[in-house]
DNA sequence: CGATTTTTGAGGTGCGTACCTCAATTTGAT
DNA sequence: ATCAAATTGAGGTACGCACCTCAAAAATCG
């Protein structure tokens, strides 16, 4: 069985009040009172009940999720996660909110922040790019106790273990390499379609992308990335021009999740191009399947909410995570193993 | 607040005696009283709070993963995150411990299962090929109410709710894709190592390797498969002789974990092969980066065990999983996502 | 040294549930 | 209608811990 704080006292030589005190760091304790406790930790092996503090404490977890507003599949497969989290954490006392933001709107999101209340949030959990506003915004809230990290797109500023996500310079480069390997190998040209290049993740990709691309396979070549701001009439515009004005056209690297548009019109083309696009959705999985797409790149936006509840979890505990299931892996899909 | 069981019983007009007889499945309840308090579930949206029902049982969780004696770098991985997980779950009151098994005698396999009691543990992970006595063993086991999952290589008739691990055959045909796309597209030979093909997983796994090859790259010649037997001195052999008798071999596909000696052989062969092997080890890690490997085909051994916890005790406790959670997934590595 | 402050102990209550007992009530069968 | 059986209620104890109070003991100070 394991040991009690009641065995905890006795080994001490203390009473459970003494033991309590220690335990929750309660003042009022002689310092070699709280070595003695210490040492009789140590030597037991006791491991809080967590379990059994919480429920003493009355105490649940409420996280918030703060994502851009509108948004395209992948986002709506993350709210789809977050729903299905809520209830799988529920019987563990953890609730997560959604809420949206205007992601270019910095002050708006400091704003949101600096109102949000310890007593009623416990951690937060933010989708926006980088912003100095929301970065001290940021910092304030783990002032005041309430724990953030950053996920999907980073803060550049964060701390590997507050950023939730993957490394999107290797997933550039991962898409990169694929790209190499599924173009012909003759020379040709690549096609970069992307949102928008202010976003970071876009950057890092397609820097990714370009090492891989330029270090072994330099018989293609990456032309500039089309920034289709979210419209599918302006996409579908310049991708037609490109391939008008540029022969050989051998890849289509589709740095964001929406890849409807460029899909379109690369399979409209007369001659076959190697397409590679992110996240998994259920446009790209069709495609994929169909033959349409070539791989995907991804990162399993279930894992990344998990994560997130357990990491925010965890420091509410001030406990230690465990890394392994908490590094969020790049992932590659091709027909065969979606 | 979320509701209680207190409030429960006002809502449904039962004691609290009734309510408890419902949640925990005992008789002694009519079925529309039955009825009422699940209505009354339902109207509040009550959850069970499992923390405290647990803590009310002084209930803990004990799982017994069976694994293979002896074993390759990929067991030994899985052994280490058992270790992992026992201390990441032990605030749930779950532990988990590792007993060897001869994999190759049914007998001692189904006479462990027999002397299994049920005060002792509550589930049970086996990895073992398929024997109908092990299979039988496990159902018995089911009926004496301790829970059992198959993983990594599953008895052939358990359900899929039952296995714990990938599909054999679509990593297979996964492998099979990617040799297709990463060997050259000139007629050539693919060599295919196994450590015997008597276990099933092999058996698929070059199933789907074969499907795929032969559906879309009709240039390869699939050679039969060479086997192992886990003896490095018979395996370095019968390798460099299929590469002395056999001209233009394009590929080889390392059905198994251990790709040591397959790879030492082929990097000497005065021409390159496409190599591609399976599961994520200290040895196949450095050869994916150092390029001598091209692709990686693995599974997630934290995942793996993990998920196996998850659904053990879930099972104990009668409740649903959250399947997308438990989904393994078929990872593909190359160099730059590892 | 006594007076004051600090430290410690003993004990209680409650968190939400499980599980038990015993008596009271209802139901079903005859 | 009667009796046995099935169902339900009331109430208690326990799980491991947090948090509280009050008094007793010990340490510190002038």
């Amino acid at each position: 069985m394991r040991p009690t704080t009641k065995d905890l006292a006795i080994a001490a030589g203390v009473s459970l009040a003494t033991v309590d005190r220690v335990l929750n760091d309660r003042s009022g304790v002689r310092k070699d009172t709280v070595e003695r406790v210490n040492q009789a930790i140590e030597k037991l092996g006791f491991i809080r009940n967590l379990v059994a503090a919480n429920l003493a404490r009355g105490k649940d977890y409420r996280f918030l999720f703060l994502l851009p507003r509108g948004g395209d599949q992948f986002l709506a497969g993350v709210v789809a996660r977050i729903t299905e989290a809520n209830l799988a954490f529920a019987p563990e006392m953890m609730r997560a909110e959604v809420r949206h933001i205007h992601d270019s709107d910095p002050h708006q999101i400091a704003n949101l922040l600096g109102r949000l209340d310890a007593e009623q949030v416990d951690g937060v959990a933010i989708m926006a790019p980088e912003f100095p506003q929301v970065r001290d915004a940021m910092a304030r809230l783990a002032e005041r106790g309430i724990a953030t990290v950053s996920f999907i797109s980073g803060q550049i500023s964060s701390a590997p273990e507050d950023f939730v996500g993957i490394d999107n310079r290797a997933a550039g480069a991962t898409a990169g390499r694929l790209m190499g390997r599924f173009a012909p190998s003759v020379a040709g040209k690549i096609l970069v379609v992307a949102e928008t290049m202010h976003a970071r993740d876009s950057l890092e990709r397609r820097l990714g992308f370009d090492e891989v691309i330029h270090a072994d396979y330099p018989h293609l070549t990456v032309l500039p990335s089309l920034e289709t701001y979210g419209d599918p009439e302006r996409s579908a515009r310049i991708i037609r021009a490109s391939f008008a004005s540029h022969a050989g056209i051998a890849g289509v690297y589709v740095l964001g999740p929406e890849a409807r548009v460029p899909l379109e019109i690369v399979t409209a083309q007369p001659t076959r191009a190697a397409i590679i696009a992110h996240e998994r959705t259920p446009f790209t999985e069709a495609a994929l399947l169909s033959g349409q797409i070539d791989a995907l790149i991804t990162q399993d936006p279930g894992h990344l909410v998990r994560s997130v509840m357990r990491i925010l979890r965890a420091r509410c505990d001030r406990r230690e995570i465990l890394a392994s299931q908490e590094k969020i892996r790049i992932e590659i899909f091709i027909k065969e193993n979606l």
